[in-house]
DNA sequence: ACATGGATGCTT
DNA sequence: AGCATCCATGTC
């Protein structure tokens, strides 16, 4: 388990960068799902247009993005889905780590239940499908990745190749949208389509 | 290419 | 209290 406070104090891009690889692992019923993150993005706080706290934005939503890095934003999008993010840096820096691919590594049968789906290329390759498969919801909103339990990470493995590129939907966010702030395990094949 | 879906956070 | 928006997905 990834303990250390100063892992998740660093900076959102270098948090991103460095997630790549590791292992997000979900305590459920006795059961350990574990899947390999293979695909980040970096939402830089304040001065990012394409991030919830834009502007200093602080909402009943954002607040725990302005808590210690280390701990779980997780949000409803589009009414059904669910987002994982880590929180980064300092406190009432609110930056953040959006989660947005896994590889499946342990429990897949437990992950095609809870997605009521079989096809293992779709089982976590997009931010809404692993917390389908993860049961992945609002009520782990500002859980401590450091406690052990329910949710946290482990060291995994080394990867040599990352690509980067522009960030995924954000159309929004103006010059920010072109930032290479997405990245991903060169040629993995559960990064999102 | 398009329907889905509802909380969130705006504006009035 | 009304309304546009949204860090997707599945099926068309």
């Amino acid at each position: 388990m990834i303990k250390a406070k100063s892992f998740y104090l660093q900076d959102g891009l270098t948090l991103a960068k460095k997630l790549i690889g590791k292992y997000l692992v979900r305590k459920l019923n006795g059961h350990e799902l574990k899947g390999k993150i293979v695909e980040t993005e970096a939402y830089m706080g304040i001065n990012d247009k394409g991030s919830h706290t834009y502007g200093g934005k602080r909402t009943e939503r954002t607040k725990i993005l302005y808590a210690e890095g280390g701990l779980v934003y997780v949000y409803r999008i589009y009414g059904i889905y669910f987002c994982l993010n880590v929180v980064a840096n300092h406190k009432s820096i609110p930056q953040a780590v959006f989660i947005r691919a896994l590889e499946p590594i342990d429990e897949i049968a437990t992950m095609k239940q809870n997605r009521n789906k079989t096809d293992l290329k779709n089982l976590t390759n997009g931010p809404s499908k692993l917390c389908q498969a993860l049961k992945i919801d609002n009520t782990l909103y500002g859980y401590d990745l450091r406690k052990g339990g329910k949710l946290y990470l482990e060291n995994g493995e080394r990867i040599k190749n990352i690509s980067s590129s522009p960030r995924i939907n954000i159309d929004y966010a103006e010059e920010d949208k072109d930032n290479l702030w997405r990245f991903y395990e060169t040629g993995n094949p559960y990064v999102s389509g």
